[in-house]
DNA sequence: GTGATATTGGAATGAATATTCCAAATAAAA
DNA sequence: TTTTATTTGGAATATTCATTCCAATATCAC
């Protein structure tokens, strides 16, 4: 508690801009001292050591570690192995296994919003959009050698109905996807893309519920052209 | 090792009929000792104790609790406390956790695929079938309170990718699945209820997809009226 | 009832788990 | 260089884990 807390006043009081593998070597770091920030409480007058790794990219890892195993199967010790960190630095830093797998979830969850959207809205077509979106889905999950699926839907087979938290969780995950198809859809119609009198909310909800299929086979079934075509065929609702 | 198989000359001998819960209270146990059985090897004169449970029972419970909670999270302790039964009779009868986790599996396989298949047959419209078979699911799922959602599904994404073996396994599970759906599409076609030229196995593979996706999003969505309406979605393909 | 033997309850074991702790090392400023 | 606060490596802790063991119990054949 004490030591979690020890540096608490000086946050947000530099911007770090720090660079490096992270691995327990050296790596630059560049501060920037606000210059009218006033020491609140503390009488110190010199700056001690510097964290040696770039906290976003153990982060990363730490990420990917749980996304591939879940929560229950990644141990400390398989964290402290593989982000090249101190069992005592990643308690320091990020609280502990529940708090950094939050974290790691919560870091999936922002990267991924914003690739989505951003793979959305690439063409004008919506039919066009929501197309190169799946048929990407698929692709990527085919080549990705670690078969991880999604982080979203991991964590929804894994701790549904296990925890009351992370069953609300996932309920905003999902109708924030559910909204985000939604949007599309309606556009789609203004566009003439989708004849009117469509029950959109209900469309919505089945892209999202055959994304989350697409993520759960992808993971035992790596033909690339199988999930296209399975693509294909889910798509063909919207004709 | 030695005391697993101690009994292993009388396997089929009986056929046993017992009742009972299996909380360690004293069950009935009828025996009907086949006459002509002649013991292989062992030179004994009495019989010794009976199982105090129903073995098929305590496997259902098993089941159950792998099913809602999966194989990580469920630790021996907590089966103990469930099935009613003591350690060392968990351990005789079913070798340890990862042979009771399989049998479970196999288990839920067996009774799930029997339920499937009568559910599909009921109907001489295969679109009918396949209506009725997944809105019966969607239904199932939404007012299962545990939200165990699909055992198959949930071992898929807790092991897979980190298990080669389990991932052999889901994938004949998965084939099985397509296989049994093509079986009904074909019918379909000589029925006229599909139009011929359609690619079947990808519709095949799509609908086992949709079904992974509704078995995952039935977890944390237990209206019954938004899954139904997305099953209806989902099977308009085939219209 | 008696003898033989498997089951049972609970203790014992040893490995793995998450977390805490501390001395030593280190970076930044004076 | 000295001072200071933090990070760091690794040991220490206490809990939980899967599994084994054994004495006591209970059942079946006689």
């Amino acid at each position: 508690m004490e030591r979690t807390f020890r540096n608490s006043n000086f946050e947000g009081a530099y911007f770090k801009c720090e660079v490096g593998s992270g691995k327990s070597e050296k790596v630059s770091d560049f501060r920037l001292p606000i210059s009218d920030f006033r020491l609140p409480i503390s009488d110190f007058q010199t700056m001690p050591r510097t964290k040696q790794f770039n906290e976003e990219e153990v982060l990363r890892k730490a990420m990917e570690l749980f996304w591939k195993q879940g929560y229950h199967a990644t141990s400390i010790q398989n964290l402290v192995d593989q982000l090249g960190i101190n069992r005592a630095s990643l308690y320091d830093t990020f609280g502990g296994k529940d708090a950094l797998f939050e974290k790691a979830f919560e870091k999936y969850v922002r990267d991924y919003s914003a690739q989505v959207i951003a793979q959305l809205s690439r063409h004008e077509s919506v039919r066009r959009a929501l197309e190169a979106f799946f048929l990407s889905e698929a692709r990527a999950a085919a080549r990705d050698k670690d078969h991880k699926g999604c982080f979203v839907v991991n964590t929804t087979t894994e701790f549904v109905p296990n925890s009351e938290e992370w069953a609300q969780r996932i309920t905003r995950q999902r109708k924030a996807m559910e909204h985000l198809f939604l949007q599309y859809l309606q556009r789609a119609v203004e566009q003439g893309e989708i004849p009117p009198g469509k029950d959109l909310p209900a469309l919505a909800a089945y892209l999202f519920t055959f994304y989350n299929g697409l993520k759960v086979v992808s993971k035992a079934n790596d033909s690339e052209e199988e999930l296209c075509r399975v693509v294909q065929v889910a798509l063909s609702v919207l004709d």
